[in-house]
DNA sequence: TATAAAGCCTATAGTTACTATAGAGTAAAG
DNA sequence: CTTTACTCTATAGTAACTATAGGCTTTATA
């Protein structure tokens, strides 16, 4: 299939499909005779790979090093849990701030009665304090 | 006080505070003589108006917005609100999708016992699902 | 069969909110 | 007087894309 299809199976935009190509994180596909990439389901799987990590919000990097080690599937998987526990610490401390940062919203939200003059909004005093 | 005292005193970084200026986040401040910048206690107050904001996630677009509307005192404070609840409209979304995030991860790393080759990692496993 | 439309190609620039660097001038300390 | 610390502008780099320009290939329609 050619890029388009792909896309639209995928979900992925052409762009980004051949931005992850160029980053490494997918194998060059075959070209037709006028130059156009030519893909097979391997290739599918291998985005469906990239895609499934990206939603985890594994950095492309990440990304690739698992990749790496998929590719030496005699190794330890030491590794690739380090990188999940890793992540998973990244999520918990962007979740702690994200609950600060509403329950401070929040407190805004509630001191703004909507009648108000700017002069008088409780919400740009408090972001002024 | 010159740029590296008001970095110090408000924790931001230099080019930062360089960066808002031309970004017309802050008013350009007097010059030296020798063109160095010259800032004011009111020049600090700005400066922690937009770090509080930034603190908040607000976007410097936003922000810019809510410096505006502080310069019309009289106006209806109707849009700094509207402007809060959805800046916490995107911290709740944020908040949601980085509970599946950790949900997932969580069970991801749950599948790893980590004396496995790479081949029988669960984790790589279900990426790869 | 001619041509128009759709799809593909590469290369390059733009996005956000900064950070880092180069190269040069100014100020303060020894 | 020289070294050091600080400042200046302009420019490039970061992450992960998205968008555009200009040109080629394939497919559909007249």
């Amino acid at each position: 299939m050619k890029i388009g299809e792909l896309s639209k199976i995928s979900g992925c935009s052409v762009q980004t499909i051949r931005y992850y190509e160029r980053e490494g994180l997918l194998s060059s596909p075959e070209r037709s005779e006028g130059n156009f990439r030519l893909y097979s389901k391997r290739s599918l799987r291998e985005l469906e790979f990239v895609k499934h990590c990206r939603s985890l919000d594994i950095a492309l990097t990440d990304i690739k090093r698992l990749i790496d080690l998929k590719n030496k599937p005699e190794e330890s998987c030491s590794s690739v849990n380090a990188l999940i526990e890793q992540q998973l610490g990244l999520v918990k401390k962007r979740m702690k701030e994200l609950q600060a940062l509403k329950k401070e919203l929040q407190q805004m939200a509630s001191t703004c009665t909507t009648e108000n003059t700017v002069e008088a909004c409780g919400i740009i005093k408090s972001l002024d304090s």
